[in-house]
DNA sequence: TCTGGGGTCCTAGGACCC
DNA sequence: TCTGGGGTCCTAGGACCC
């Protein structure tokens, strides 16, 4: 058996728990946040699951149990969970040197050489501190691989009440594991479940005893990963922050847009978000993808999809030529009279910034190019998001998105910050 | 009326080469 | 009349994740 340690670390419901630290009488009590445009359900808490409320419920569908059960109702509000974020990772990298952080509200910890350590004790005492300095309750699974500590921090949330739970004794595993559905593994989900059970692999338990050479064959090498996973083997290690390949920026609009020139805005102001998200992991891109749709929830109504993409003769970060060219795209994928429902750029092939591959007939400006850009960026730093923006984004923003109920910015804005009266 | 947004990795198949 | 086999690279699309 290898001598690897890897704990999950997860936040539990993460934006209702958002939420419930600046604003105390929603504990015990039902709470959802919606997605963007307050699309779906998006965080429950435990009260909320309960009404059977399902993740990523379309809102409209389940207004009236809400409103029947007096569930309090929260736009997304990106902003304040993305500082909430930050403050709990920040948090547990104090405790733990070797961590991933894998998506907004999860994280693995690597231990390595574990053997004089009460491991148990160790992570009880993280979830504590977490909880002290931020507010947010967490869950952790501690196991030989990533795949298994997944599975026991499933365990450690349904089924205890310290949040914390150790899979590493091998008859514990396989008592728990028998009962549950292949599906409940990272990596699997309904489609390679009917496919496994097609082969008579229905629960955890199956899989782990299946021949990996069989799983290949069958479905391919990242099944055959997982088996060895379950057995304790890993053949994942953490991942540790590297640069984004792509970064994406898209949005629904808050009602269905026909005209161009609305169109054009929101693509300017994705661009202009993806810019910076681009700049901040000091990065330029190679090539853009442009796309719009109208909205397939609709099917009766006239369907129109479209995108393309563009390769510079220089990697760019910068946004005043990311934007006249994404521009130009949608000139090109746009048609009259559909009602368009999305928009949004990709930015691809992504280089470090530094990367100079100068090109002999490109002109090359780019030093004063970056120049106004820092400048742009800091100001919007200090001063608050959109502070400074370009025309092109719009004023009056027809398409802007829905967000009802979106709770004050309490950690990122001064004039949100919570009173006490 | 109202169904999110942002990622990663793998595979199959075509183009091309020797 | 005969028309291989093996390799690489690229891309689109599928599957999964939170």
């Amino acid at each position: 058996m290898n001598n690897t340690v890897f704990v999950l670390a997860d936040c539990n419901n993460f934006y209702v728990s958002c939420e419930r630290v600046f604003d105390p009488s929603l504990d015990n009590k039902p709470v959802v946040v919606l997605s963007n445009n307050d699309g779906c359900v998006v965080s429950r808490s435990n009260e909320a699951k309960s009404l059977g409320i399902p993740m990523g419920a379309p809102y409209h569908k389940y207004e009236q149990v809400i409103k029947n059960n007096n569930v309090a109702v929260f736009s997304s509000n990106y902003q304040f969970y993305g500082d909430m974020s930050e403050r709990v990772m920040d948090s547990l990298k104090i405790m733990n040197n070797s961590l991933e952080i894998y998506s907004i509200d999860e994280a693995f910890i690597r231990l390595k050489n574990p053997k004089n350590l009460n491991i148990f004790n160790k992570i009880l005492t993280t979830r504590e501190n977490v909880s002290k300095w931020t507010g947010i309750p967490m869950s952790f699974g501690i196991a030989h691989t990533k795949t298994l500590s997944k599975i026991a921090n499933r365990i450690a949330k349904k089924k205890t009440n310290v949040g914390v739970f150790d899979i590493r004794q091998d008859d514990v595993c396989d008592k728990l594991i028998k009962k549950m559905p292949v599906e409940d593994i990272w990596g699997i989900s309904v489609n390679w479940g009917i496919r496994l059970r097609s082969l008579g692999v229905s629960t955890i338990y199956d899989l782990k005893k299946s021949n990996p050479g069989f799983i290949k064959k069958n479905l391919g090498i990242v099944l055959e990963r997982i088996v060895y996973e379950l057995n304790g083997i890993p053949c994942l290690d953490l991942e540790e922050s590297s640069p984004k390949k792509n970064i994406m920026s898209s949005k629904s609009f808050g009602k269905p847009i026909e005209d161009l020139k609305h169109i054009e805005e929101a693509l300017s102001s994705y661009t202009s978000r993806a810019c910076e998200k681009l700049r901040s992991q000091k990065s330029k891109c190679k090539g853009i993808y442009v796309f719009i749709k109208t909205n397939s929830f609709q099917p009766h109504r006239p369907q129109y999809r479209n995108g393309l993409s563009f390769e510079f003769e220089l990697p760019t970060s910068d946004t005043r030529i990311i934007v006249s060219k994404a521009k130009e795209i949608m000139k090109i994928i746009y048609r009259k009279g559909f009602s368009f429902h999305k928009c949004g750029i990709i930015l691809l092939d992504l280089v470090p910034e530094n990367h100079k591959q100068s090109h002999f007939f490109a002109y090359n400006d780019n030093d004063s190019q970056e120049e106004f850009m820092n400048l742009v960026d800091n100001l919007n730093k200090s001063m608050g998001p959109k502070t400074l923006f370009y025309l092109s984004q719009g004023i009056n923003k027809e398409w802007q998105m829905r967000s009802n109920n979106r709770s004050k910015r309490y950690t990122t804005k001064w004039s949100e910050i919570l009173e006490v009266n």
